[in-house]
DNA sequence: TTCCTTACTGAGTGACGATTCATTCATTCC
DNA sequence: GGAATGAATGAATCGTCACTCAGTAAGGAA
């Protein structure tokens, strides 16, 4: 009676229901705030019993976790692939940004979830922070470093900051266009924040075979 | 009983206790978060019952506005100020930037819950946003657009969006400064901030009696 | 058919915490 | 002095949920 489409043996339908769950989870987080979600609007969401969450996840705060853990794993891993194809650090810089504006613009519940839910307490944000937000900075600041060693980027910058620069510019992008209920696409917005900062940082010496940035070269 | 200390006059004891609530509310949805701070605890923060809070204001959530609006007005006034002192468009960005971290960074309970208790909910955050926040973006806007006319700044970005990469890149900043539990001064995050966007967004003709930003003119 | 296991159910519980309001008491005014 | 005022108090109220657990159902094995 559950859900119409279930071919799944009810053996394993263990991976469904925790799917469906965690997808219902990040609907009413992102609509009602976390805080003001009941478990029973998750389940009923979800379309299982109360309870059943709790077969499911030990709290409601391991639901947020979940959400967040997931998640940021398989960004990051796409990322990781995504700049293994390229060597210029700027490329990767770009490629980046892109993914990381078209996998919030692709899901609006879920960009909520990430850009505001997460954030509403130091508790929260220091546990994501420890987990896999650190290693996002991360990597914008080791692909930084990348550029600075290839004379790509100036190097009078530390990679730390440049990172939390890119990550600021990315993040607010992300943030307004959720606040600002018109209908924009967010992901063409990184190449505009990309176009900014890389000639923000670029090495300003045209000798490493660096054609300048997007701006204007000579006009 | 309640206070050993008290000196005012009943009278007009009304603002010091209302400015006595802000502040420890303040201090306790610094330390707990907005969600698991009870009214309780901020009465006992302000060495006053249960029931005063409430005569101060109507409910839990009208202090943490309170704190919101009260602040924002202090900051934007302030930044007003600031900048009719001069006329170089970069120097007041340079100038707001400094002072929105000044401000954060002088009081760090206070960056808490402007960075991390207040974007906690799409509700809380939609609200702001209408109230402050869209006037201090605004501020950045319209001076972007100034020294878009002056020739200072590149004319093909949007300045609105000039406006967010600029805002993101020192939100982000003060809000790593907070959960970071290194203790660095937050306020020079902003020259270096300033120095990679005012890079980023000059206007590369070197018409306009414009000496080039920091950069590097011809090198 | 009966028994067992596994997945699920949802009514109930216990704790919690925002808000209220009857009461106290210092101050002011006549 | 003594009435009136209103700021301040804090115990009591009352709704709200996160979480529990006794029970149901369905599948499979014997």
């Amino acid at each position: 009676m559950a859900s119409p489409a279930k071919r799944v043996t009810s053996r394993n339908s263990s991976t469904g229901k925790r799917a469906a769950i965690l997808r219902a989870a990040t609907r009413v987080f992102a609509r009602n705030g976390y805080f003001n979600s009941k478990v029973a609007d998750i389940a009923r969401a979800a379309d299982v019993a109360d309870g059943t969450v709790y077969l499911y996840f030990k709290s409601k705060e391991e639901i947020l976790h979940s959400i967040f853990h997931q998640n940021m794993a398989e960004a990051i891993a796409a990322a990781r692939k995504l700049i293994k194809e390229v060597s210029d650090p700027r490329e990767k810089l770009r490629r980046i940004a892109s993914l990381h504006l078209q996998r919030l613009g692709a899901d609006r519940d879920l960009a909520v979830v990430f850009q505001v839910e997460l954030r509403g307490s130091t508790k929260f944000m220091e546990a994501f922070s420890a987990a896999g937000f650190a290693e996002y900075l991360g990597l914008l600041h080791d692909t930084f470093e990348e550029g600075q060693r290839a004379g790509v980027f100036r190097k009078d910058l530390n990679a730390t900051i440049g990172a939390k620069i890119l990550f600021g510019a990315l993040d607010e992008m992300a943030t307004n266009w959720i606040i600002s209920h018109r209908n924009y696409k967010l992901e063409p917005m990184a190449d505009v924040v990309m176009d900014v900062f890389l000639n923000g940082v670029s090495d300003g010496t045209p000798a490493s075979g660096v054609q300048p940035a997007g701006g204007m070269p000579a006009k």
